[in-house]
DNA sequence: TCTGGGGTCCTAGGACCC
DNA sequence: TCTGGGGTCCTAGGACCC
């Protein structure tokens, strides 16, 4: 395998083991022995699995309704997917990572890019066991590391760790054979080559991932756009994704939900509409950012043959703002705009977007929208819902009966953000 | 009855300007 | 017969990720 060789630096990905079924894992000790799987929002999919629910045909993305049967039948453990515990969690695995590098990505809740360069640690292969030992003992989370050259030989290298009987620590420098790995890797199965651009590299005899990485950069170039090049480059062992620490400030935040059943009523639709929009203003303000654009959407189901409709609209703001209040107006207007009657609705969305960090913000003399009370109520808002928890204060639009709500029927207790719901250990 | 939610990046094409 | 060339900005749609 070619390197760059311009430096001693390499990439090192941490990944959580069946993430989400390992929180539920660390604090249910009566799930460790079970088979264990956990469902999306509304309880629609599988999408966490651990390896013994695997073995039981489950698999990724599978509907929860149409597996029932075989979860039943071998007493597979079900949880609702429960972010705020798993969020926590991802802190935490995240903490204890950072004595390791401070150059440290987070990549998704449960996957972390850290660089290593001049480490005084020569055998990487070790250095990545201690990793795994050290968040083990934190956090009761079990991780995998790959090391290698570039991220995408990371991703790489991080399937094969995953793979059962192979080592959870992978080092590429480590491999007899590179391309022999390399060759049995399906093309689809490499980083960044999703269905559509693996259909058009078998189309041109481009089968795995050694296959990808010796076709030549102006075929990648014109039918995979750059994007592509670059993955064909790292895979060469040449960095082009470099590591980009600190979260970048996000572009659009979107809250979005399908219905628990499906309602046709305005007043049903702008209940769920406000409690999105509540929810998308709360992580506007917790990211420091004022949105100017607000869009909202609605759509029936695709998946069942009736009536079909979907639409979506914006309105802008006159200054960006933060406020619930302001923004919340503004989305009503855009549900009256799209809203038709006799339609069976199923999913609702809102999106915040054109965001402006809130400290760089240009106030309008003539046009203010919110004023420094309104920022003050704000304040007041997110403190009360902190201290009793997050639906305490909501807007009066948002009802009560709320019989749009989503089915979360298997959920766990908030283990790690609730005094209420701190799991109690008994001495025997 | 029943198929997630939340993101980013890239490109093509149209509008508009000089 | 023959209808510029080059640039920017915006948007929609496609593709990808976990």
């Amino acid at each position: 395998m070619s390197s760059t060789g311009s430096d001693d630096s390499y990439f090192l990905l941490v990944d959580c083991n069946s993430f989400y079924a390992s929180c539920e894992r660390v604090f249910q000790p009566a799930l460790r022995k079970r088979p264990l799987v956990v469902l999306s929002n509304n309880d629609g999919c599988l999408i966490a699995l651990t390896p013994e629910a695997r073995r039981l045909g489950l698999e990724l993305g599978d509907p929860y309704f149409k597996k029932q049967d075989v979860i039943e039948k071998n007493n597979v453990a079900v949880r609702s997917s429960n972010y705020t515990l798993y969020g926590d969690m991802s802190r935490r695995v995240r903490s204890t990572l950072k004595q390791f590098s401070p150059h440290l990505e987070t990549y998704s809740i449960d996957e972390m890019f850290l660089r290593l360069t001049g480490s005084p640690h020569r055998d990487l292969t070790q250095y990545g066991h201690h990793i795994v030992q050290t968040v083990k003992k934190c956090t009761g989370i079990p991780v995998s590391v790959a090391i290698a050259p570039t991220k995408t030989l990371c991703k790489v290298a991080m399937e094969r760790a995953k793979i059962e009987g192979q080592e959870d620590v992978q080092n590429t420098a480590n491999w007899k054979d590179p391309e022999a790995v390399l060759a049995t890797l399906p093309v689809e199965d490499v980083w960044g080559i999703g269905s559509a651009y693996a259909r058009t590299c078998r189309q041109a005899g481009i089968k795995t991932a050694l296959d990808l990485r010796n076709c030549s950069s102006r075929w990648a170039r014109n039918n995979l756009t750059v994007t592509g090049l670059r993955r064909k480059r790292e895979l060469q062992g040449i960095s082009c994704i470099p590591l980009e620490p600190g979260s970048a400030p996000k572009k659009r935040i979107t809250c979005s939900r399908m219905f628990g059943e499906k309602i046709t009523e305005f007043q049903d639709l702008r209940e769920a509409v406000l409690t999105y929009t509540r929810h998308a203003c709360k992580r506007l303000r917790d990211d420091e950012q004022c949105a100017a654009t607000v869009q909202v959407f609605i759509r029936t189901d695709r998946f069942v043959e009736e009536k079909k409709y979907s639409s979506i609209t914006l309105q802008g703001l006159s200054q960006p703002t933060d406020s619930t209040h302001v923004i919340a107006r503004k989305a009503c207007r855009c549900l009256e705009e799209i809203y038709r009657p006799h339609y069976r609705y199923h999913k609702a969305g809102v999106i915040l977007s054109e965001l402006v960090p809130r400290d760089k913000i240009q106030r309008s003399l003539t046009k203010a929208e919110t004023s420094p009370p309104d920022e003050k109520m704000m304040h007041v808002f997110d403190e009360i819902n902190k201290k009793f928890g997050k639906n305490s204060l909501q807007l009066l639009g948002e009802g009560l009966e709320k019989n749009w709500h989503m089915r979360r029927n298997h959920l766990s207790p908030a283990f790690t953000t609730r005094w209420q719901q701190l799991p109690i250990a008994h001495t025997v």
